[in-house]
This record gives structure tokens, sequence and C-alpha cells, in this order.
RNA sequence: GCCUUGGUGGCGGAAUUGGUAGACGCGCUGGAUUCAAAAUCCAGUUCUUUCGAGAGUGUGGGUUCGAUUCCCACCCAAGGUACCA
């Protein structure tokens, strides 16, 4: 029989409960430790065995590190705003902060039952105004911010204020999204305040710009890229256009250079930082001005290869670009408008994947290359994005593949510029190797000295200049949500206002439904109570907007990274009503040293709170740069979901080896319906769902064989296993356990139960090992020689692996260890005890019974860690590095006993050894030891 | 399409970073114990094989005395791709 982890379980974690053992507090001698996972989603699907897995593994370093003398700060919430409470508030009616709240207490209670080492304490929920009161405060600071390029760091809009009133843009280097707006002084002091206001929109952090959305008109709300599939919505096959609307907007592109730079100074995974640069996209080119013939317009377009502006036979504008219209001659019209239209009804996804299907349209219009004045046709083209660059490109088919497609397609000229390069099938991209010909000026250059000299000749022409971009943009902060912050903003004048501090939090009004208003508001317009009384300051009814001093406040929410931004720094002193966090304990916490989550939040969570910590720290709120020192992905657990294929158009489902050639769907079903060969239990779907009730069913051998397929672990896929029914049956610390030897933590592997036993083997076999006939029974004997080595290598691996965050294979040095102390019948209290607390992080109840047992009278959690002691670390054999010829190395590992013949024999015998040098055996191989080898042939 | 990661027995994975591939665990096979089963313990287990040996780390090349490891090309899977969290 096992050992009765059920008790022990249960017993341990209502006496850690009651002892607050993990409560942590920051005034302490001690070394600080933060480690922190990402906070979940709680979604109503309940944990599921995937969250775990990050939860185990900080929990694991948070408690070795109490155990090592540090004081650890160890803290969990829930990231409880999101769009799947909202629609199910959409579909029944119930208040997202009620389901909310159950799904956090059913979260509660999972976690619980697994043992973690959590302060509740300190727990934060983004929904809770508490909370989203200084989320609503940060959101203040950033649009009472700007960005100073001359001190690289944002400051208070005052200091904007005074320098305008004084000096207006004279002087001033500030981020700012229109280069346009150079003002003097006194023209500002001149300009009426709901102008200056609208003016000062430009440089806010925070700011309201039009923005490209999918607007889908029948469901009133604008889609993720995710959710249009095909040009039309994913819900309802609704038709889906590319639209401009106002929104909120942060300027996080004001920071690139530093979320760029900041890299280099934190420990971070080196993938994820490579995901970060290409995100952030730095490319150093030229803005080059090309005028438009006939007219005033300069159409600017960015390159990074100014060096073959001689080589440009046409230019290329998104089809969103402001100037289509004016560009398009009355003949090309149609034509053009038309284009607009079927490009609008493209995702910007698509576009970008879809490089096969080349589609465009001629405006009609020329412009003048700067350089040559020749006439250049202006065309319009789907593969060049908006968003990036200012939206033209000068086309040089010759030098980038997607321009000679273009030109290719369209039998527009290709001009070579390049010596000696052929490019009649493609075009010749590298920079590396080229001679520039064909080019006036720049012929028999390399492309580094063309780009030189072609950017000194721009600005001589004023035509154009070195110019740097990056493909990072500001980030969209709008939402069309019900169950987000409400952004504290009123209007007057159409000039946004912010909702004094005194007044947050701004909380989220009653509304009678979470759809979108019959006009296309968001679903806050639907609320009786939203407008801002002035005088007052409170909310009151929409009815009074009339009165003098009452304005209608913004209707759109923040989206879901707002509150996710800046939490860790919340955690620090989480309870505080007075300010986001008290000085004492950011000083003292500082930062997060270990942070744990997946790699999928890379260039959305970790970015945006790299920014949102940037930018806090140049107003001094808090007191270092970077939010987290180092930073672990533990990959995620994925589900084996499990399909069932509906011949198209019937009711009738085929078993998976019948489908060949057949046009079927693949429909989910849900995991337990099917046994572990594959087979579906029939009688079970129909019950399942009705709408299985009267479905046919075409077998195979008897039998309907499902299709399997890993994915991602969610409630939609039906391929949820769920961590309690693993604890019911096998016990939390064999859970933990298992999860880690699973596989190394940051890699992505399937969920399969199948193993656990191994894990469950190897606890009770430890429990056996210091207990006979049920009772706890140990030696006070010295152990064995055998025994202490066998203990020491163990301490010596575990801590190693430990510290490397390789925490699957310390679960199989544990197997290894407690095997080996089985064989040599030790039960000495002298192992037991430091094995006790070696294992502790990994198993805790169990370790904390063993403790109970070993008559300790203190948690476990208070125990030091064991250090190995190198005496019996040594190993019986000793290395001997050989060189063959001075250029082959090898070591050969032979035991110490051996005598001086002995390994000489001993080495002849080694055919692998032998057969490495070149295939001729060595007749003689003389060794001294730690030294060099002799080899005769 | 683009960016990032991964591909090793029937399965999860290990391999001191270029030096005996398959640690540890699951599963399977055989044995012990048992009236029997569960549990436990012991042994075996990459594949092929004419039992000599041969093949083998997604595929095809390359570098090297030697490649799971380094280089090139390709295939497949996962994550992200800016409004899922």
């Amino acid at each position: 029989m096992g050992y009765p982890f059920q008790e022990i379980e249960k017993k341990w974690q209502a006496f850690w409960a009651e002892k607050q053992t993990y409560h942590v507090v920051h005034s302490s001698d001690k070394p600080k430790f933060y480690v922190l996972d990402m906070f979940p989603y709680p979604s109503g699907a309940g944990l599921h065995v995937g969250h775990p897995l990050g939860y185990i593994a900080s929990d694991i370093v948070a408690r070795y590190k109490r155990h090592k003398g540090f004081n650890v700060l160890h803290p969990q919430g829930y990231d409880s705003f999101g769009l799947p409470a909202e629609q199910y508030a959409i579909q029944t009616g119930q208040h997202p902060a009620i389901t909310t709240e159950t799904n956090i207490n059913r979260y509660r209670e999972q976690l619980d039952r697994m043992g973690f080492s959590f302060d509740w304490s300190r727990e934060v929920r983004t929904s809770d105004p508490s909370y989203y009161r200084w989320t609503q405060w940060i959101f203040s600071l950033l649009f009472d911010s700007w960005y100073d390029k001359k001190e690289n760091k944002a400051r208070p809009i005052s200091t904007l204020l005074s320098h305008l009133q004084q000096k207006g843009t004279k002087d001033l280097f500030a981020v700012c999204d229109d280069d346009t707006l150079e003002i003097s002084a006194s023209t500002w002091q001149a300009m009426a305040p709901s102008d200056q206001e609208a003016y000062l929109l430009h440089f806010r952090l925070t700011y309201l710009a039009e923005t490209e959305v999918n607007w889908c008109p029948a469901l009133g709300t604008v889609l993720a890229n995710d959710e249009v599939v095909q040009g039309v919505s994913e819900r309802g096959g609704h038709p889906v256009e590319r639209k401009k609307m106002k929104q909120w907007s942060m300027r996080i592109s004001a920071f690139s250079d530093r979320l760029l730079e900041g890299l280099n100074t934190i420990d971070w995974p080196d993938p994820l930082k490579e995901m970060q640069r290409n995100w952030i996209g730095k490319s150093v080119g030229a803005q080059v001005r090309f005028a438009v013939e006939n007219s005033s317009l300069n159409i600017e377009v960015f390159t990074t290869r100014p060096d073959t502006l001689f080589g440009v036979t046409f230019l290329t504008l998104a089809p969103e670009h402001d100037w289509v219209e004016q560009l398009t001659t009355s003949s090309q019209a149609a034509d053009v408008s038309a284009y607009i239209i079927k490009a609008s009804q493209r995702s910007e996804r698509e576009r970008m994947s879809d490089v096969t299907q080349i589609s465009g349209v001629f405006t009609g219009s020329y412009a003048i290359h700067p350089l040559t004045n020749e006439r250049v046709p202006i065309w319009i083209g789907d593969y060049v994005l908006s968003g990036y660059g200012t939206g033209a490109v000068m086309a040089v088919p010759c030098g980038d593949q997607r321009d000679y497609n273009f030109a290719t397609h369209f039998d527009l000229p290709i001009k070579n510029i390049f010596h000696d390069i052929a490019i009649d099938k493609e075009a010749f991209t590298s920079k590396e190797n080229v001679v520039i010909a064909n080019s006036d000026f720049l012929n028999g250059l390399s492309c580094k000295a063309a780009t030189k000299k072609v950017i000194e000749r721009l600005s001589e022409l004023d035509a154009g200049e070195g110019a740097i971009t990056y493909r990072l943009r500001d980030a969209v902060f709008s939402r069309q949500r019900y169950w987000g912050e409400p952004i504290p903003v009123y209007y007057v004048n159409d000039q946004p206002q912010l909702v004094p501090d005194s007044c947050l939090p701004l909380q989220l009004p009653e509304v009678s439904k979470y759809l979108p208003t019959e006009d296309g508001a968001p679903p806050l317009g639907n609320a009786d109570e939203w407008a801002w009384d002035t005088e007052n300051k409170c909310v009151v009814s929409n009815k009074k907007i009339d009165n003098k001093s009452i304005f209608p406040l913004e209707k759109n929410t923040m989206p879901g990274w707002a509150g996710s931004s800046w939490y860790f720094n919340r955690y620090m002193d989480a309870n505080n009503t007075e300010a986001f966090a008290s000085k004492e304990a950011l000083n003292y916490w500082r930062e997060v040293d270990l942070y744990l989550g997946g790699s999928e939040h890379a260039t959305g969570h970790l970015l945006y709170s790299r920014f949102w910590q940037y930018f806090m720290y140049d107003l001094g709120l808090v007191p270092v740069e970077n939010f987290a020192k180092k930073l672990i992905n533990q990959g995620m657990i994925l589900g084996e979901s499990a399909f069932i294929y509906r011949l198209k158009d019937t009711q009738t489902y085929i078993s998976k080896g019948l489908c060949d050639g057949k046009d079927v769907v693949p429909v989910h079903v849900d995991i337990s319906l099917v046994s572990t060969q594959n087979e579906l239990d029939i009688e079970g779907l129909r019950k399942w769902q009705p709408h299985f009730s009267d479905a046919g069913f075409e077998l195979e051998n008897g039998v309907y064989v499902v299709g399997r397929e890993v994915e991602k672990m969610s409630k939609s896929k039906y391929n949820v296993v769920n961590p309690d029914a693993i604890c019911d049956q096998y016990g939390a610390d064999t859970l933990r356990m298992y999860e880690m030897f699973l596989g190394p933590i940051e890699q992505a592997k399937p969920w399969n139960t199948a193993g656990i036993s191994g894990v469950s083997n190897f606890l009770n076999k430890l429990w056996r090992l210091f207990h006979q006939d049920e009772a706890f029974a140990i030696s006070d004997d010295q152990p064995t020689k055998e025994s202490l080595k066998t203990l020491h290598k163990t301490i010596d691996k575990v801590t190693q692996d430990i510290e490397q965050f390789s925490l699957n294979t310390t679960v199989s040095a544990f197997m290894i260890a407690v095997n080996d102390l089985t064989a040599q019948k030790c039960n000495q209290r002298l192992i037991l005890e430091p094995l006790t607390v070696l294992l502790a992080p990994f198993a805790p109840h169990i370790c904390e019974e063993l403790w109970a047992l070993l008559g300790k009278e203190t948690s476990i959690t208070t125990a030091s860690y064991p250090v190995a002691n190198p005496e019996y670390l040594k190993d019986d054999s000793k290395e001997y590095p050989i060189s063959f010829n001075g250029k082959m190395r090898f070591t050969l590992k032979l035991p110490t006993s051996l005598t001086k013949d002995e390994i000489e024999i001993a080495v002849l015998q080694d055919e692998r050894t032998l057969s490495y040098l070149d295939g001729n055996a060595p007749k003689k191989i003389i060794i001294v030891p730690n030294k060099i080898v002799n080899i005769v042939i």
C-alpha cells in the first residue's frame, strides 16, 4: 500500500494556513528574493494541468531559496479582466464580476491543493477597483507626460507647457507624431485653450488618434486579426472591413531604442530577446522625397537601401495611404476605388502571409526621381503596409524580391544597377560583394559607400536624409468592451480631460446589456449613469449632459494588458491604499529576481511591462529600470485533442481510417469519451451533446477511431486534464514531481498521465525505507560510507540542477538516490534528515511529515539547506588527457586503483580508444598520470 | 509569408556541450512472493539479423580521426504575428 498522502497533505496544508508559514514581511536582515509567476486569467474551465507547471517550478525555487536563507516574496493573483467572462455575460446576462468571482474561488481551491507556498495576503486582482484605481492612475500619468528626446526620458507635461510658453517648439526635442507642428511661443500663447489641448495630444504618451481596425458592421464591433477568417468574422461569418477609428494609443514607440538597448542588460532567454528585437525592428536607412508631377505633393518613402536609388522604376503606396485619392487620375479612378475596397476586405495577416498573390493598380500619376528627374509611375499595392515606415516604398525590382515580383506581374521595367550580376530570374537582395553600376555618381562603389554618398547628395538637394525607423507601432489602447478598466477621461468640446486622481477609481457602471449599442458605441454606451459632473466630481446620469458642468465620459475600456503591465510592483505592497506601493516596499523588493511564464507573451505583456516600467522609472516612481532580472520561459503543457470527422453537408461521422479522399470537417470531441486506443464511446458522445443524438457513424473494424492532434489545452477544444483528479488519485507531491519529471521546463510537451506511477512509486519507496509495518522506523547508527556517498552526490547534483533550472533531471537524481539507499538498506537518521530538506521544495507535504516524525518542532521551511561534503564526491576514476600528433585530444577515464602497468593494459584493451587513432592501432601507449601521454604507432 | 523553438526506442525524455547514444521513468517480457490477485522485489527490453554482424538521433548533403551536438538545403510540428490571455 502507498503512503497516506491524502491525510498528510490535508494536515500540512491546514498547518501552513493556520501558522501563516508563507507570510512575508519586508523588514528582514536576510537578503531578499522575489520569485514570480505570470498570473493566470481565471477561465471558466478551471485550472488545468498546464497551469501549475510554472507554478510548481517557481514554488520549488521559492522553497529552495528559503532554505538557503533568503527572505522570499512569492505572491499570486489573477489577471481577471478579459473577453471570455464578457462573452459569457453576453450569452447569459450574468455579470462578469460574478463569473470572475466564481472562477477565482475555484482556482484558489485547486491551487491550495497543490501545496504552493504563496503569500496569499498579497493577492491582486486586476478587476478589483482597489487595484485598477492604480492602473487608471498610471494612465493619467501617461496622459500627463511627454517624451524628451534630449534627456531620453519621459517627463511631466508641465515641463513641455512651460517650454512652449517660453520658446514655442524652438530647441524642443520631443517625440511627436507630426513633424509639421513647429510653432513660436507667441503663436502658442495666442492659441485657444481647446486648440492647445488638441495640439498637446500629439505629444502625450497616451493620445487619441485615428487607427485602422477590423470593423464588423454586423456585430457592431472591432475584431482581432485572429477573429477574421478569409475576410469574414469567425463568429457568424459577417463581412469585415478595415476602417479608421479614433482610439487611444500608447506611445510605446518613443521607447523603441531603450527597449532595444535594455535587452542587453537583462538575463532573459536569448530567443525571447531576439523576438523582441525583431518585433521592435530597428532599420537604418534613409527617407527620400519624390515630388509628384504637376503637384505640390512630395511622396516620402523610407528605404533601407538608399544605394539602390538609381534602380527605382516605380513607387508603391499602401492602399490606405492618405494621398491615394489625390493621386488618382480620373481615368484610373474606377480601378483604384475597386482595388481599395478589395484591399480593405483583406486582413493585415492575410496580406503579409500571402505573397504568391500579387495585386495592385496604377494611380495614373507620376513622381519625379530626385536624382535623374525621370518620370516614375505611382502604383498602389497591398504588399505595402500603411503601418510601417511611411506607408510608401520606392520600388527597386532588381534589389528587392517583392518589387521584382510586382514589376514582373505588371510588366513594369526592371533596371539592373549591379555590376556583373544577372537578375533575369530573381532579384539580387544581398548587400555583400556588390558593386553598384548604371548609377551615375555611385558607379563602382560598394553598398556601404554608395549609401553614404547618396544620403549626402539627397541632403544637399533637400530631397531626403538618413533615417531610422522601427517596426514597433504605438499600441492601440481602446477596446469596445465592457469587462475592462474604464479609461478615466471625459470630454469637453471633444477634448479629453482627466478624471481627477482624487476621484479614482472610476468604477465600471452597471449596463443593461453587454453588447455594443445599436448606433455602434461600446457597451458602456448602455449605461444610464455615465457622465461626469465636474462640479460635484462624480459620475451622474447621461440625461443631464446638457447641464453646463456635466460631460460625457469615455466609453471605451482598457485592453487586457493594462492591468498586467505593472502588477509585479503591486505585490510588493499589495494592500496599500495611499499609493500603488510604498517607497520602502519598492526600495526593499526592487525588482523580480526570477520571473516565470510562457514565451507566448514575448511581444505582448513582456514588452508592454518593460515600457510601463521605464515610464514609471523616468518619473521616479520605481527604483529600477527593468522589472525582472531573470526570466525563464516555461513551455506549455499541451492537450491531446480528439477529432471525429463529419462528412460535409451530412450528419454522418466517418472513422479516421476511412476519411481519405473524402470532404470531411473535423470536429472536437471530449477526450474523456475516447479510450487510450483512440476508440470513441459513441453512446457517451450522444449523451454528451444533444446534437449528436441522431448522428450516424461509419465504423472501421467495428469501432469508431478518432483522430488525435496536439494543441493548446483549452475548454473549447475539450482536451483539458484537471489536476484535481490527479491529486485525488496520487496526491499533490506526486503531481508536483511528475510535472517536473515530464521534461525540460522550457519545452512544450503534451500531457500524458500514463507515466505518473513511476513518481508515485518513488515517494512510496522513500516512505517505506523509513517505515516498518506502518510505523516510522529509523536508526541512530552512523551511516555507511556508501550511503554517505549516495547522499552527498545527490546533494551536489540536486543543488546544481536547481540552480540551472534543470528540474526534470533533479527528479531522476532523487529516484536514483532512493533506489540506491533502498539497496543499501539505509534508514539512518543522519541520511534522512538532510534528504528530507533536499526534497522538500519538490514534495513539501511528505517531507514536512517526515520532518515531524524526526521529532522536529518547527516547519521544514525553516531548515537550512544541506551542503555536499566534497570528501564524498570524489570519483574513483581519474582522467588522463591524451594528445595525438599534437592535434587530437581526448581523455581516458580509468579507476584510480590501477597501477601504471595495469593502465597501459587497460588502454590497449579499450578498442574504442584505439580506433580513434586514424584507423591505426597504437602499438604502445605510455601513461604518466596527469601528464600528456605518448603514443607510439 | 515572417520571427522564435523543437524533431532521439512502443512512449516522456537523458547525453558532462564534438568522444561508448538511449541515464531516469512509463510500457512490455520473463521470474520470485501469493491459494489467487493487487502491491512489492529481481532480471531483460533501440531495430534488423542467417547470431558473424549490420543499421540507427526528421530528410539530403558537408566539415571532422570521430557529429544527437558544428555548417548548408529541405520536410514536419508548436508558439507569436500587434483587439485571446
